[in-house]
DNA sequence: TCTGGGGTCCTAGGACCC
DNA sequence: TCTGGGGTCCTAGGACCC
């Protein structure tokens, strides 16, 4: 048995849990670089404002009904992200953190001892009383039917926030209810080609042949027609496997034309990159870069390319990495386009950073490399103030748009709430 | 002027091998 | 007139998720 717990609105809840001003207001977060609205609270959803509307479009719209609006504040979220996850763990016996605001819980066992819907009730009083972040949960036998059983809670009020989806004959009451393109692993796509197959709810999709599906469809698909009917194929990953890749890409502020802002701002982002490989205590061989144009621009060709290069030894040394994604643009980079995003990826890991040397391959270990690259991490994992490589830049003409950005309340020192 | 970022899994098709 | 069968590995692209 599954139960799956998701904040409301997690971003909007952070920034009102801070500012109870706002409390019953319309607020709505929007994406990096101020791009389109991620997050809305009731009031805003009340508004009808549009979950990825773009922001620029909306700009005075907002500001006639009043909504406050907010940049995304990742240190923020993340770290009341992290409380809420370590509530769970001390009253669950096995987490599945699966996304920066939802959980799996394994309740298997708690049927026993007390009944589900109860459980449920005092995860969301422990969390609100602690966080004063409000939580949905959905319980049921797969983790396809726990989501559905969280859409409920979220979408009928007089659930309270909590929906058990234990009892068969409730599990198809509900199905019956939800259109298909509520189920999860349905997107807009499948959603839209089981709609012409006459699919448009929940239940019709349960009661579908799996040859059908696996005809029309695939096994990922058939997959979910499978917990849909109560049968798990799914089961709670509770440690994280290993990354394959990491990615770290930005949009930049303004367009960028010259060559000199590119080459810092991929300076920058595999610097970040490689700080991320090494919180995974990994090593990597492929690094990658891209870069694109806008490709809603109008009378702009579009130019997205992207190349990479191979380390011979497996590293997780930031010189490492800036020194291979600079080649890597040197060789994509064309003068005269608009510039509108780039990014750096990171990809064949390896757990350590050795490998089988040829007898003629020549190459100079590093004798600084751990001790160094641990110093720069936890200089700037101390909430102090930052170090970082002079291939960025001062002048950051690429930096990101954040001009409605809260305080980092609860991960910098200079601002930290006061109680008065 | 202006449309997020970071992931996973699956499949199809090409290169290559015997 | 005509050109096998079976396998592996890799990559690109499409779908999904939050």
């Amino acid at each position: 048995m599954f139960a799956l717990v998701d904040v409301n609105s997690f971003y909007t809840s952070c920034e009102t849990v801070f500012r109870p001003d706002l409390l019953g207001k319309p607020v709505v977060v929007v994406s990096n670089n101020d791009g389109c609205i991620i997050s809305r609270s009731a009031e805003a959803k009340k508004l009808g404002i549009k979950m990825g509307a773009p922001y620029f479009k909306i700009k005075d719209e907002l500001r006639r009904q009043n909504v406050a609006v907010f940049s995304s504040n990742y240190a923020l979220y993340a770290d009341l992200s992290h409380r809420v996850m370590s509530i769970l763990m001390e009253m669950a016996p096995a987490v599945e953190v699966y996304s920066i605001d939802e959980a799996f819980i394994n309740v298997t066992g708690v049927a026993n001892c007390i009944a589900l819907e109860t459980f449920g009730r005092q995860i969301r009083e422990q969390i609100l009383k602690n966080t004063g972040l409000t939580v949905g949960v959905g319980i049921a036998p797969t983790k396809t039917l726990a989501k559905l059983a969280n859409f409920a809670a979220k979408t009928w009020s007089k659930t309270k926030g909590v929906v058990d989806l234990s009892d068969p004959e409730r599990q198809r009451k509900l199905l019956a209810l939800v259109p298909v393109d509520e189920v999860w692993g349905v997107g807009r796509r499948i959603g839209k080609k089981l709609n012409q197959m006459g699919i448009e709810n929940a239940l019709q999709l349960a009661e579908c042949s799996t040859w059908v599906i696996r005809k029309h469809f695939n096994v990922v698909l058939e997959r979910t027609v499978r917990e849909l009917r109560g049968e798990p194929c799914l089961e709670m990953d509770e440690f994280a496997p290993a990354k394959q890749q990491i990615i770290c890409s930005r949009s930049f502020g303004h367009r960028i034309t010259e060559y000199r802002d590119m080459q810092q701002a991929v300076c920058a982002y595999a610097e970040r990159a490689a700080e991320k490989l090494r919180a995974e205590r990994q090593y990597c061989c492929v690094i990658s870069v891209f870069m694109r144009t806008s490709p809603h621009a109008e009378n702009e060709v579009f130019y997205g390319p992207q190349a990479s290069g191979r380390l011979a030894i497996p590293s997780n040394d930031t010189r490492d990495i800036i020194r291979v994604a600079g080649q890597a643009l040197e060789r994509i980079w064309q003068d005269g386009f608009r510039y509108m995003k780039a990014g750096v990826m990171l990809s064949d890991f390896f757990s350590q950073g050795v490998a089988q040397l040829n007898l003629f391959d020549d190459y100079q270990p590093r004798h600084n490399s751990q001790a160094l690259m641990q110093t720069i991490d936890r200089l700037n994992l101390s909430g102090r103030g930052t170090v970082w490589f002079a291939g960025q830049g001062s002048q950051k003409n690429w930096a990101m748009k954040r001009e409605m950005l809260s305080p980092g309340y609860t991960t910098r020192y200079a601002d930290l709430p006061v109680a008065k």
